[in-house]
RNA sequence: GCGGACGUGGUGGAAUCGGUAGACACACAGGACUUAAAAUCCUGAGGGGGCGACCCCGUGCGGGUUCGAGUCCCGCCGUCCGCACCA
């Protein structure tokens, strides 16, 4: 039996039904061990896994194992993303209910995931299209109403013409839908939103503790999508036109109010109301306006367009400094979504405000003097000095730092009442309507008399109709003969139902908590939560670094306010992880290859691609990330049905570290399955010479046993230490080191060596049962234990095998390595020294010089310098 | 433009604190086994020089700090990512 093949594909189906029977991947809420709660992204179900679900839960999964073998209770669980548009796709292209295309991928996804071996806990998975998961979104929705957490306003909204559908702002990416790409319209539109704003500061804050566990450039964006700015807000009086009350004072935000003795003009966004008013009578600034709007739309052309202002003829007084008069412009590069979309223009001290100041001739005045220069030598030339100084020219401020110029300028205008100081955020409330039929309705009516009246908590869920059609464009459910058409709770008089639905962010915003008690009559169970929230690690894709994790942080929140949680942030820790990428192949006409339509031959520069259907040569292209459109894509049920799920684990958290890309090759593949057939012949063999459990340790070992013990222990040790850090490609080396050690052990004869290469046998296969769970688990089985491998703890170190008696440290002269030194770990620095004087080596490199200075850092390095 | 991450052999990568650079693997070359192939095992290998013990160079480039720098500091170059007329 010892040389026949690891038959991967049957052991793992027998291993699954054994956990599956014995139930051990169920959780236990009773538990007295320390939680762990490990969490991974849940699937949109789109039809079938892919390689990036793959990679994302083999890296949850061997953390689940690991931290299951060293005495944790894990929750581990899974679900899906349920609700969303492809669905509805599906729906319009291939005639299939939304509900029946969603639940059907879902059953062939489960089985995929399944066959990858995971420790899930399959007793809590629920889909957040299940009328039982969203009623308590629908009740979440209800009491962050009450707490005016979400409300309903009229805006200019991002509508996604593909999709036909509103947007939130996070969801247009370079002025194009998020998902469908399409280019985003701007719409005035009533529309229901979540009061992410209110939390701006705290969520900017809380980043601050976050960037201990969370990856840099998660909190950045973060950050930056938050976007504060510190200013002041201030009022201008307008003259030169006769303008109703309302338009008679002009507020500006700004940041650098210090500079307000430099300013030379006012600019407006060409949306502001003042430039719509004047429009009314003046037709060539109607036009501008017109023109401005044109150019609006993309992102790109903005950035590309030329300044441009038009000159009302209305002036603004000077709040300071009396007689001057500063002209209002209307400016294309003013946006009125941020600040009061106006500004005053101060060019010395700002770019944008200069080039402006150029093309129209407005007056430049230095007010802020660099350290070290000369007022009356300082002009500003084609660059505006954005840097430190004093202040000049600038009357009561002179002399002044900028910050206690803006100090006294906001005390300034808080005392006459023309502004006060004011933060400015770049982050806007959250878009949640989305004009679809497959996601969670809204649950309020719409009554004549009553306005808007929530559904009575007792009437939840308020649930989707089955019988839609989606033959006309628009909502479904608003075309809908009766859903819509209900008696006002209140009132009892006919009303209609709000037939917008919640974005599917909002979904996965909170789905992490009901997985502590899926089944709860209300959307948190207290103790459960208590017990297991938050979520210790949580690994996902870099794409939702602002999206969904933004999202669930302001979500828990609002939680936290309407009593449903008692913290804040949902996850202690986050991991962001690489993409799986491949090669992509273009036959001669243009269109892609899949990867096994492609013969590859030779190596270097001499590989060449030929497609196997037509004999005729394939291009070689990028790499990039799997796609359908690119066709580069492995289909991971082929890959576990040749090799295994655990050959497709190993390639997973083998080499590449986790938060990088990791490249998809055969080969790679081909390198993970021979290394979990050597890893079973090596287990077959030590299992053949001693068959039977680890017997009674001998009292004493000699040099060849003591040291394959050490080398044991010591993997042990630093697998252990680099899968808590998520070092699993370091981790992997150090096995395979292990593996080679106890290969040459095999051959070696010595006291006690037959027991340490049974202990270090078992160590292996109990070290690479977070990331080779079947194999470990067939392993142990063949080492004649009837226990399963998942139910053992992780073994314990021997701590003193773990310091070497002898250690070998280098020897340097002048910083150069000349030899080595192996002296006893306790050696003094004197006695290192003079040892390594000793050398011929050290001596040869001093070439007749005298040691000068020796550096000894013990157990390190010594170098003798002269 | 601003912000972040990164840059190590033919390739993926390792080096946790400033202390033997290149662990481990892929690919490659040579060898063993075999009628042959597959599979498996063994050996070799950063670059250059020398018959050789050995010597020189080497972590994107240029400086610096240090007994000692892949690691720290300054200045460049390059790649990737995010944001971008944000007042």
């Amino acid at each position: 039996m010892a040389s026949e093949r690891y038959n991967a594909p049957v052991r793992e189906k027998h291993w699954q039904k054994v956990w599956d029977d014995q139930g051990t991947f169920q959780t236990n809420d009773k538990s007295k061990k320390p939680k762990r709660y490990q969490l991974e992204m849940f699937p949109y179900p789109s039809g079938r896994i892919h390689m990036g679900h793959v990679r994302c839960y083999t890296l949850g999964d061997v953390m689940a194992r690991y931290k299951r073998a060293k005495g944790f209770n894990v929750l581990h669980p899974m679900g899906w993303d349920a609700f969303g548009l492809p669905a509805e796709n599906a729906a319009m292209e291939r005639k299939v209910h939304p509900r029946k295309w969603t639940y059907e991928n879902i059953d062939t996804m489960r089985g995929q995931l399944k066959a990858m071996g995971l420790s899930i806990d399959w007793s809590r998975e629920f889909a957040t299209c299940n009328p039982e998961y969203y009623q308590h979104q629908q009740r979440l929705f209800l009491d962050f109403f009450k707490k005016k957490l979400a409300y309903r306003k009229t805006a200019k909204v991002n509508w996604d013409p593909v999709e036909n559908t509103v947007l939130a702002n996070e969801q247009v990416i370079d002025g194009r839908g998020w998902r469908s790409g399409a280019v985003v319209e701007q719409r005035d539109l009533t529309q229901w939103f979540f009061k992410i704003t209110e939390y701006a500061e705290e969520l900017l804050q809380a980043l601050d503790t976050l960037q201990a566990t969370w990856p840099d450039f998660v909190c950045t964006q973060q950050r930056n999508w938050i976007g504060k700015s510190t200013g002041a807000n201030m009022k201008f009086a307008l003259e030169g036109g006769k303008l109703p009350k309302k338009l008679q004072t002009l507020e500006v935000f700004t940041t650098r109010h210090d500079t307000i003795f430099g300013a030379s003009f006012m600019a407006i966004s060409a949306e502001h109301p003042l430039a719509a008013h004047l429009a009314q009578k003046n037709k060539e600034l109607a036009e501008f306006i017109e023109e401005c709007r044109k150019i609006g739309t993309s992102e790109e052309a903005l950035a590309k367009a030329e300044k441009k202002g038009f000159d009302t003829g209305i002036v603004a007084v000077h709040p300071f400094k009396d007689g001057v008069q500063l002209p209002v412009y209307v400016a294309n590069f003013i946006v009125m979504g941020y600040g009061t979309g106006a500004i005053f223009g101060c060019p010395g001290h700002d770019q944008r405000d200069l080039d402006f100041a150029r093309k129209y001739a407005r007056p430049v005045v230095p007010v802020v003097l660099p350290p070290g220069a000369q007022a009356d030598a300082f002009s500003i030339g084609a660059e505006a000095y954005v840097g430190e100084g004093t202040m000049i020219n600038s009357e009561f401020l002179n002399g002044l730092t900028i910050e206690a110029a803006k100090d006294k300028i906001a005390g300034l205008l808080e005392e006459r009442g023309i502004g006060e100081r004011k933060v400015n955020y770049r982050m806007r409330d959250w878009l949640l309507s989305r004009q679809r039929y497959w996601g969670c309705p809204i649950p309020v009516i719409h009554c004549p008399t009553d306005g808007i009246v929530p559904v009575p908590i007792e009437a939840l869920p308020v649930q989707l109709p089955e019988d839609v059609t989606f033959d006309k464009p628009g909502n479904p459910l608003d075309h809908h003969p009766t859903w819509k058409h209900v008696k006002c709770p209140k009132c009892g008089e006919p009303a209609v139902r709000e037939t917008d639905t919640m974005d599917t962010f909002v979904d996965s915003s909170w789905y992490q908590f009901r997985y502590t008690a899926p089944n709860a009559a209300t959307p948190t169970d207290k103790k459960a939560l208590k017990y297991w929230a938050p979520i210790d690690q949580y690994i996902g894709g870099k794409e939702h670094a602002v999206l969904h994790l933004l999202y669930a942080r302001f979500f828990t929140r609002g939680m936290k306010a309407t009593k449903h949680v008692d913290f804040d942030e949902p996850f202690t820790s986050m991991f962001t992880q690489g993409i799986v990428v491949h090669e992509t192949y273009r036959s001669e006409n243009g269109d892609w290859l899949t990867p096994d339509e492609v013969k590859i031959e030779g190596d270097g520069p001499n590989r060449r691609a030929t497609s196997i259907a037509t004999g005729r040569p394939v291009e070689i292209g990028d790499i990039e990330k799997m796609s359908k459109s690119r066709k580069n894509v492995v289909d991971p049920d082929d890959i576990i049905a040749h090799y295994g799920a655990d050959t497709a684990r190993l390639f997973i958290v083998s080499d590449s570290p986790p938060d990088r890309d990791i490249i998809w090759t055969d080969a790679g593949v081909a390198g993970a399955s021979r290394q979990v057939q050597r890893i079973s012949r090596l287990i077959d063999e030590v299992a053949e010479k001693q068959p039977g459990k680890l017997g009674p340790k001998p009292a004493t070992f000699g040099p060849e046993a003591h040291a394959l013990r050490r080398a044991a222990h010591k993997t042990l040790h630093s697998v252990g230490q680099n899968i808590e850090g998520l070092r699993y490609n370091v981790a992997v080396a150090q096995l395979y080191e292990l593996t080679h050690a106890l290969s040459a052990a095999q051959s070696q004869r010595g006291e006690g060596l037959d027991w340490a290469i049974r202990e270090a046998a078992e160590m292996l296969v109990q070290m690479i049962g977070p990331m080779l769970p079947h194999l470990a688990e067939d392993c142990w089985e063949r080492l004649g234990y009837n226990t399963l491998l998942a139910d053992q703890s992780w073994p314990q170190t021997e701590p003193a095998l773990l310091v070497d008696d002898r250690i070998t440290i280098a020897v340097q002269v002048n910083g150069k390595r000349r030899d080595e030194l192996t002296i006893a770990r306790t050696a003094s620095k004197e006695e290192i020294e003079a040892a390594a004087l000793k050398l011929e080596t050290v001596a040869r490199a001093l070439d007749g010089r005298s040691a000068t200075r020796v550096i000894v850092v013990p157990q390190r390095i010594v170098n003798v310098v002269g």
